[in-house]
DNA sequence: TTGATTGTTACCGG
DNA sequence: TCCGGTAACAATCA
């Protein structure tokens, strides 16, 4: 579920509901009571996304960090309260909505000021507008890792998750086991804006969405992916080669994509 | 019941 | 010291 585009989307409307209101927070399962109960009837100030990490600003310089892990969820409802549904750490009720996290990783409570500076460590982010593109591609540039790695390592830059990397680097023609040494700046500037373009449209879908003027499907799954998980290129129709990448599966189209040249 | 999964980090060996 | 690989953790669903 969470690549950049959820947790940003998140960002946005947990934003819009919650912005200085006073919340009640507290944690269906117990699991997260001791935090929950530090920001139960307080002020949320902010909500902003750095990356995959959501950060609930509240005022006491408090701040609830929260990141999803692979199997975390974030679900919004309009009041009236609901049973809460599933392992749910940490409920947010508002005056019109609730929101129920289930499943984080992290899920704690900080000084907002500490909160700022564990962001440090993680690479310029896509869809934040004061992203330095300059910082990921120094990075690239000055490694011989695959490409596929590197543009899912979140502190060369943050956002790309499994499915856009195999998905962004199809549409740049770019073959994932490429060393970032051997991309050029060019080549990185069109990487990085295609990456934020779908991260955008990401945002914008609530949903993975890398086929050029699609749509959200309307079956159960509403990603339009070009050949993640596929077994024919969409662009040549020729077979579609699957590969491991930081041990996490990716595909290419050697076709469309040229392996790089052994060293 | 089993397996697979849109993530990250600690740890270990080369 | 810097890699790359592996285990561990999280929860849900087909």
């Amino acid at each position: 579920m969470p690549e950049g585009h959820t947790i940003h989307r998140a960002a946005r409307e947990h934003h819009q509901i919650f912005a200085n209101q006073v919340l009640n927070v507290s944690s269906p399962q117990g699991r997260f009571a001791e935090g929950a109960n530090i920001l139960n009837k307080t002020l949320c100030n902010s909500v902003e996304a750095f990356g995959k990490h959501l950060l609930y600003h509240f005022n006491n310089n408090q701040t609830l960090h929260v990141h999803l892990g692979l199997f975390g969820r974030i679900r919004k409802q309009k009041l009236p309260l609901k049973e809460p549904r599933g392992a749910v750490r940490v409920r947010l009720v508002g005056q019109t909505h609730i929101v129920d996290i289930n499943g984080p990783t992290i899920c704690t409570v900080l000084k907002t000021q500490d909160a700022l500076l564990s962001m440090k460590k993680i690479g310029p982010d896509l869809l934040r507008t004061d992203a330095k593109p300059e910082f990921s591609f120094n990075r690239i540039a000055g490694s011989k890792a695959p490409i596929g790695r590197l543009i899912m390592d979140q502190s060369v830059m943050a956002g790309v998750g499994n499915i856009y990397r195999t998905e962004i680097l199809w549409r740049q023609a770019i073959h994932p086991q490429t060393p970032g040494k051997e991309i050029s700046q060019n080549t990185f500037n069109q990487l990085w804006a295609d990456a934020r373009h779908l991260l955008e449209l990401g945002v914008k879908y609530n949903t993975i969405i890398t086929i050029d003027k699609a749509k959200p499907s309307k079956t159960k799954y509403r990603e339009q992916v070009n050949i993640f998980g596929k077994d024919k290129c969409p662009k040549c129709n020729g077979e579609i080669r699957k590969l491991v990448i930081s041990s996490r599966r990716a595909f290419a189209c050697e076709t469309c994509q040229p392996p790089p040249s052994p060293a």
